[in-house]
DNA sequence: CATTAATATAAACAGTTGTTCAATTGCTCA
DNA sequence: TGAGCAATTGAACAACTGTTTATATTAATG
């Protein structure tokens, strides 16, 4: 009757998997950094800001030169710069009236380069 | 005049950068490669997903554990369910009219994993 | 100082994504 | 066989994302 409480197990055959339940839970990580960590995987889930990173891990480069290695407009570099700024993964170096970006995080590097390392295979 | 040609490099500063860009164009992973990681980073990019392979790597679940587990409903699980089947990344188990899931790949797990040791610290 | 070049930013748009709701399938057991 | 349950599926919806277009900012240059 009371449908606001059904958020308890859902199936009926409770008795055998409670305790794989308790085992499962109490495995996993927390949910702060599950969820920090779908962020991060997040920010190299879209093939411009990952080439992006793998460009800079190379060699810094400015906003021109990673529109046109990478074939996309400037403006929407420009835009994914900000993201990676926000996020703490790229810092920049002015010179003169251009923008030098290089990785800020080797962490990030990591992530790819393992990544590459699946996708090579 | 004609406009259909700006798609060549943008900025006038083309001598100087022309070397770099030759050389990180080179050092540069494939553009199939990129797309299909981040194709992968993609799957790990969802706090549901990341929740549902992190269970399975530690045991094989039935959708309704999943579901209480991680606490999103049963249709929910199912519908990510489905789409990490067809990226084979789950297999799954009939048992009667319960389905059992469990990781397909290992490589996932391992991407998993080195993400969690990138945040945990 | 006016102009032009290199970025940055704001607003808008189209495409995608994850969830919910409702209906359905396939199985078990009485 | 038919009632009930686990899971699947399709449609619909809201939220989010990446790009474009247009405009602004800042610095060199003549």
């Amino acid at each position: 009757m009371n449908r606001k409480e059904e958020k308890e197990h859902l199936c009926e055959v409770i008795q055998p998997h409670q305790e794989t339940l308790k085992l499962v839970k109490q495995a996993m990580s927390s949910e702060k950094n599950l969820l920090s960590l779908a962020e991060t995987f997040n920010v190299l889930a879209d093939p411009t800001r990952l080439k992006i990173i793998q460009a800079l891990s190379i060699k810094e480069l400015c906003v021109c030169d990673l529109a046109y290695l990478i074939g996309v407009s400037i403006s929407a570099i420009s835009h994914q710069l900000r993201l990676l700024r926000h996020l703490r993964l790229v810092k920049f170096r002015k010179e003169g009236r251009m923008v030098y970006y290089s990785l800020a995080d080797g962490h990030i590097e990591n992530l790819l380069q393992q990544g590459l390392e699946h996708v090579e295979e």
